[in-house]
DNA sequence: TTTGTCTTGTATCTTTTGATACAGGATTAA
DNA sequence: TTAATCCTGTATCAAAAGATACAAGACAAA
């Protein structure tokens, strides 16, 4: 079960795979299952090992997307709890069929300077991570909605590698913070300006 | 000269401290010193030792702040380079005569593993930062542009202990990747639901 | 087939933010 | 003191985004 996930960091001191054989623990969730709460207070670091996370923030009935946690990927929001203890700010909630890895956070601390890939895990974690939300910062500062939106689709489209994307437009709207009216209508004109084609519960991208 | 910074961060180890002393480089800006420009490769971290410094977003011609660094701050974004290298994607001007301590980025990663007080530094930088920058895109996801400059301005004059701030509006735009009349609308609404004064580039916050 | 729920389209009105233009006060340097 | 520059106030118009309400299509379950 572990072996993958070795792989992937490249974590190989024996030492470090027995402790973390003996420490962490791995836990199923089924979707719909709220993995973090807001305003918790944060035990063990979650590393996805199969499977996909949502992790939003949520203000009165808006939602913003924070990042979608797909396979060998760790939330970077409690890593970082895992330095200076606080409560998490954000929600988690399992999107697929997904397999956690749940490792006390006194041992990710320790191991990043006990062993060296442990270490370079949780470095490139941070900094990937920083650059990554800078990134959606400056994004969400100078873009207005429709481009953002635009943007997201054709990625989307791209990661998953045909031009149909099937989302309701109220999910949409929950990952910009916005209502689903405001999505409908942005949509709307984007089909009239020839970039989408709008199906129900599908947006298709022109190129 | 580096005593301080040592006591402050905690450097203990001798031998970093020598390491420090032969590797790094010390350097003096005065007021509109540009530190890093947009785009350029990141060969040293620098960390303020006194000083101010403006990190912030340029795109046309708005400007959004990132953060201030001030005594004993480290520009987390080139920390963050110092682990992945890539190219700066903000520009930093310094506000006040600032002394800067350049590190070279290969030190920076090799001595996180090795002394333990650097792989705190680092550490904590790196998830002090992140939620730092994650707090900022909550409330430009969710608040209005008013609310973000009201609490901006009294958060401003509660750090420098007086109920006057002294800025102009276009410096306000600024920080908000907005323009200079919309800051004088907003102002001139708050001073009229009596939260604030106004006066030639001062913002009183009436309490 | 029918019923209820989910999803989408759209109209109307309001608020927020942006763009442009101009005037007058404050400040600074000559 | 004068001239130039910087800073602020404000008017007008446009665009973007939010709030609310309603209708109709799609879909799923009974």
């Amino acid at each position: 079960m572990l072996h993958g996930f070795f792989k992937k960091l490249k974590i190989t001191e024996e030492e470090l795979q027995t402790e973390i054989a003996n420490n962490a623990y791995i836990s199923e969730h089924k979707k719909g299952d709220v993995l973090i709460k807001e305003n918790e207070y944060i035990k063990v670091l979650k590393i996805v090992i199969k499977g996909r996370v949502r992790v939003f923030q949520e203000s009165e009935d808006r939602q913003i997307l924070i990042y979608y946690l797909n396979d060998i990927e760790t939330c970077t929001l409690l890593l970082s709890a895992c330095f200076q203890d606080c409560k998490s700010t954000v929600k988690a909630i399992v999107e697929d069929q997904t397999t956690i890895l749940n490792i006390p956070v006194r041992h990710v601390k320790d191991w990043s300077f006990k062993y060296k890939s442990w270490h370079d895990f949780t470095m490139n974690t941070f900094s990937e991570s920083y650059n990554v939300l800078m990134s959606s910062y400056t994004e969400l500062a100078f873009n207005g909605l429709k481009e953002r939106v635009l943007i997201y689709i054709m990625e989307e489209a791209n990661e998953q590698n045909h031009c149909t994307i099937s989302m309701s437009h109220q999910r949409l709207a929950n990952e910009f913070g916005t209502t689903r009216v405001v999505i409908s209508r942005l949509l709307k004109q984007l089909e009239k300006e020839n970039l989408l084609k709008l199906g129900q519960k599908q947006v298709q991208v022109i190129r």
